[in-house]
DNA sequence: TCGCGGAATTGACATTTGTCATGCGATGCC
DNA sequence: GGCATCGCATGACAAATGTCAATTCCGCGA
């Protein structure tokens, strides 16, 4: 974008930094800020009733709650802290401003937007089309590839908050994780070791409009 | 949007009738083209392996598939018409165009995509944060709604597609509504009576955070 | 009007998933 | 070092959900 409309968007802006387990936003309150995270890990879940579900995890460099900001409309998810991060917040209507005024900030803006809704169609269509092994299964199949394709890698997520991102209670998740040993996964605390990929493909039949967030 | 940038857009687009039961797009395949329901009502389901499910039903007037369009990427769902349908097609990089030239247009695009994503960031919660009953529940609280909170209103669509797009498979959904009828819902065909809307409401608890389609 | 075919329902049963209680093991603090 | 705490794992059990087969219902066309 041009300097002087980042000018403009950055004037009353301002970077904080977060401890670890902080709520950042409530769910249903109205959306001043877009908030963008620039280090560390911030969660971003749900609640109903008594229970609480964990919508996805936010990594560096991107924004979240986007489209309330856009909206105006109150937040449809609550936001936390992991850990120890960095977050720039700017005024709402400093962003809707720059969208008005600046054509490649607008494109920037539209395609982060397009992403997220891709990003939680996919998420969708695994919740729906899947059992809980078989999210699991591609789950392990999508970290080892983020973390280099090698044949083991950690966790980066506690298995807790993994269980209710992929929709399933703890103890299930531990289940899961000893159905999926004939396939050629080993868990040794937080680290995985894949000693078959073949078998552990054919079981999980990863499928680019499901698994590959990058589109 | 202005004038003369609404014949640039119109300009290669067309609309054509559909009858039924046809698939108008693939997941997977490319976007070329942007869609618009005028009349009629269309799915949006997905598949993998053996499994379908229905993501959204869409009615008129609304596009579909526009993040798909906007990201030049491939579909993520198929559509298929559920009745006779009328459908403008405008080329996806017309829209693009578009985007560039007109602000107006920019910012209904941008909010049309906003209201999709928050869209299916509340059906995520629907699923995750509820058992099948409480949809059920919840999704004849919001069609009564629409159908102007009348005590009876028909069921938009056929019960398997119901079944399908609630999560749970229609033999489910039949003892879904025998298990509400103590909470005052009759059932006859496709008409549905809400005799007791207090009691109902006690044990859906609807929230707007995830029922409320309109923001 | 009859009969066909697809949808819906129903019952019996299997599978999956959740719940509760318990125990283990690592971590951190006094 | 000992103790409390928390995450994780495990077993027993309960509840929810899916599967299969059989039957009923209903609209449509011959």
């Amino acid at each position: 974008m041009e300097d002087e409309h980042f000018v403009n968007l950055m004037h009353a802006a301002y970077v904080q930094n977060f401890p670890p387990q902080i709520e950042l936003i409530t769910e249903g309150d109205p959306s001043d800020f877009l908030h963008i995270l620039l280090s560390g890990t911030v969660e971003l879940f749900s609640t109903w009733k008594d229970r609480e579900t964990c919508m996805a995890t936010v990594y560096p460099i991107s924004t979240f709650i986007l489209a309330a900001t856009i909206k105006s409309a109150p937040y449809l998810m609550s936001a936390r802290t992991l850990e120890k991060s960095r977050i720039a917040l700017i005024p709402s209507q400093d962003v809707l401003a720059a969208f008005d005024k600046d054509n490649d900030f607008a494109r920037a803006i539209v395609g982060e937007l397009a992403t997220c809704y891709r990003s939680v169609v996919k998420s969708q269509k695994d919740l729906k089309l899947r059992t809980s092994l078989e999210r699991l299964a591609n789950y392990l199949l999508r970290t080892q590839k983020r973390a280099g394709n090698g044949g083991d890698f950690e966790l980066p997520t506690e298995k807790r908050r993994l269980a209710s991102a992929l929709g399933m209670t703890p103890e299930n998740l531990s289940r899961a994780f000893k159905s999926l040993q004939p396939y050629g996964v080993q868990v040794d605390g937080n680290r995985i070791t894949i000693t078959d990929q073949e078998d552990l493909e054919r079981f999980a039949k990863p499928s680019p409009l499901i698994d590959d967030h990058t589109t």
